[in-house]
DNA sequence: CTGATGTCAAGAGCGGTGCTCTCCATTTAG
DNA sequence: CTAAATGGAGAGCACCGCTCTTGACATCAG
């Protein structure tokens, strides 16, 4: 019985990846304001309704392609962080970066709906947070190795974080733990300019404008390792 | 004949303005993906296909809100910068990034449209460009101002700018004119950082971790202003 | 003053959407 | 074997953008 009622549970799983699938493909064409359940059934050759039992709605389908997107996300930085030399600290923040902005490029839907402006009405579920914070574990760790090891010497800038912040400055060092607030302050602007600059180029801020954007981007990324105090 | 001409356009220009107004309201409510021309029509006291006397349709309807939009934030961004003493580069630095911010988070639905993703679907005609960089040529005049009065010492990070970056810079340049190309990509690098600050926290990426938001942004701003040379 | 012209609101209608509800065949569990 | 759970199909509701036709009205020329 346990066999046959995993049959069935296998059956439905299958159900579900096929429409995720065919959602995922739907939003790569044609963003995510143009995901429509009624296009997704009508290419599974059933019934617009059929598709509610295994979706309670739009937004719950669309919940599972924003925790696919940081889960792929998350995967080729995790990949490409963990492919440099693990001593090469200023390399493995490279190659981090490196891996959002392709992927970002690779999947500008996926990552606007990430990254860009959230869906109206949508509220993000809690299952979201652990895989949307992939991509940041794996800069933090990158942070602490290098701090650990005496590698961060960031140019002093004249500036310290306020203490008001020390609250903010702790939650964040779970990602990055033992670093200073004024490091951890830098490596939030680091993220954020680094997020900044990939949406600028995916969003078509660029255009017109910046053609050679490999080298602009490596060397901005590199801007923001000097920084950080990463060699 | 001339002025009832003008008396019947002048209606017409009001009728338009009431709908930008009415669509504006609803955007800051309801998001751009909410706004819908039958709502509008329905505040209005008219039937929907009255407004396609006014807008081809959705898009050019957006589109104004998208020119409103940019011309709205850059205005702010010239009084803030007006405002402050004009040999303080640093102060109108600081003074240009917290109106982008405010005005951000006071309508973020409109900056979500303006910075966040682009709505698929829609192509932004060239009449948006000049607005879209109202902002921006406030800033480049900050630093060919401080430039120009040797105001601008960055901190040597141990790069330069690629060569295969001139013609880019150059583009750039028409709005920083005179900054060298090491200056000038660091100008870009900080001004997509800010973006990628405000947009951080308009989108939510700061909820539940940052709480000290006044603080951080004018801290991270002023470690942006110091990588730029600001005083 | 009259007739032609241009403008615009209204209404009906098309094809699309998310979502709900009922009906029914099939599969599963006891 | 029977009762319950499952899931597909279909109809239908309210909404959407958009198009087309119709009729009221204001403006203008003769």
């Amino acid at each position: 019985m346990n066999a046959s009622r995993t049959a069935r549970e296998r059956v439905r799983a299958e159900m579900i990846k096929e429409i995720t699938d065919v959602a995922r493909k739907h939003l790569a064409t044609e963003g995510a304001a143009g995901l429509s359940l009624r296009a997704i059934a009508r290419e599974l050759g059933m019934v617009s309704s059929a598709i509610y039992r295994y979706f309670a709605g739009r937004d719950e389908l669309l919940t599972a392609l924003i925790i696919e997107g940081y889960n792929a996300i998350g995967e080729v930085v995790e990949e490409a962080g963990a492919r440099a030399r693990q001593d090469d600290y200023a390399g493995r923040w490279l190659a981090v970066c490196r891996a959002v902005r392709q992927w970002a490029l690779a999947n500008p839907h996926e990552y606007a709906l990430l990254y860009g402006s959230p869906v109206p009405g949508y509220k993000a579920p809690p299952d979201t947070v652990t895989p949307a914070l992939r991509d940041t574990v794996v800069y933090g760790r990158i942070l602490t190795d290098a701090y650990e090891n005496d590698a961060l010497t960031p140019p002093d800038l004249g500036l310290s974080a306020p203490t008001e912040l020390s609250g903010d400055m702790e939650r964040v060092r779970e990602l990055m733990p033992r670093l200073p607030d004024d490091l951890v302050a830098r490596a939030v602007l680091a993220w954020a300019a680094l997020f900044g600059i990939v949406s600028f180029e995916v969003f078509g801020r660029f255009d017109n404008t910046i053609y050679e954007r490999d080298a602009l981007f490596d060397h901005n990324v590199r801007s923001l390792a000097r920084l950080l105090g990463l060699p």
